[in-house]
DNA sequence: GGTGAAATATGTAATTG
DNA sequence: CAATTACATATTTCACC
């Protein structure tokens, strides 16, 4: 990873759909080395995919929350893989402390909040912070 | 929205790069229509950008966390707009309950995780969840 | 990593249902 | 009025230097 890839990489995050042309010019490099490059990063794995970006509330889903949740040992959220398939849950961490995970999840209506924080609670103790509003939803990584 | 609208983000989610010639194919309409209707919902606001993803590990930043942080009145975290710029910071949301945000951090090392830690103790009393794995990174959103 | 030619994809305008 | 077709332009992908 050299220079060249930073800023491929930076490039990419901030616009996923630039062709190989504009990235080439940008990275004053011929397409075909650009596309090489990009490849390389994709089959490393530093790439992990490209995705589209959509806004929740746009989207209809204008109820987020970051839920933890402090599991009873063997029925815990993480030992159940249909948990990260719940279409509510957009992302899962294992977490340090006294929670065992922490959720984000994106739901239409309250009603549909409730009834997820019921299914949680089947796994352990759920403590939610509602999002109120998210002054970073993302930003570019800048590798060190 | 109506359910053409929702497989062009389901795709475009899964893949970005996907070309409106591809996208045409699995949605079976022309690449005009696809287009037309994907610069809609780029100006609807419903896609609100598309980013490569990036492998934090293989991107030289092995270290996350989840920081609460619990501000002190006047000089909270969503008050200074610097924090939001801060590399470190990936995700940065407000919060209802005990602490008033939550950022998802990402670090090279512990001597950066530490020193980020002091920066924020400047704002608030952080507490911090380390990351441990990442079981769902990322999630395509299903709008209802 | 660069170059050039063939295959593919994109954007625009006219046209249809 | 949104989708299709046709065509000009731009991009991607090879083979080769």
């Amino acid at each position: 990873m050299d220079a060249l890839d930073r800023r491929l990489l930076a490039e990419l995050q901030a616009d996923a759909r630039l062709s190989y042309n504009e990235l080439s010019r940008r990275v004053s490099l011929s397409a075909p080395a650009v596309a090489e490059r990009v490849r390389r990063l994709e089959a490393d794995g530093v790439i992990d995919g490209y995705h589209a970006h959509v806004d929740l509330t746009r989207a209809g889903l204008p109820i987020t929350a970051l839920v933890q949740v402090q599991c009873y040992g063997t029925r815990c959220v993480l030992r159940d893989p249909a948990v990260a398939t719940w279409p509510e849950v957009l992302q899962l961490y294992r977490v340090t402390g006294g929670a065992c995970c922490v959720l984000l999840v994106a739901v239409p209506e309250m009603a549909r909040f409730e009834e997820l924080i019921d299914r949680l609670g089947g796994y352990g103790q759920p403590s939610t912070s509602m999002i109120l509003s998210t002054p970073v939803p993302w930003r570019p990584v800048t590798a060190p």
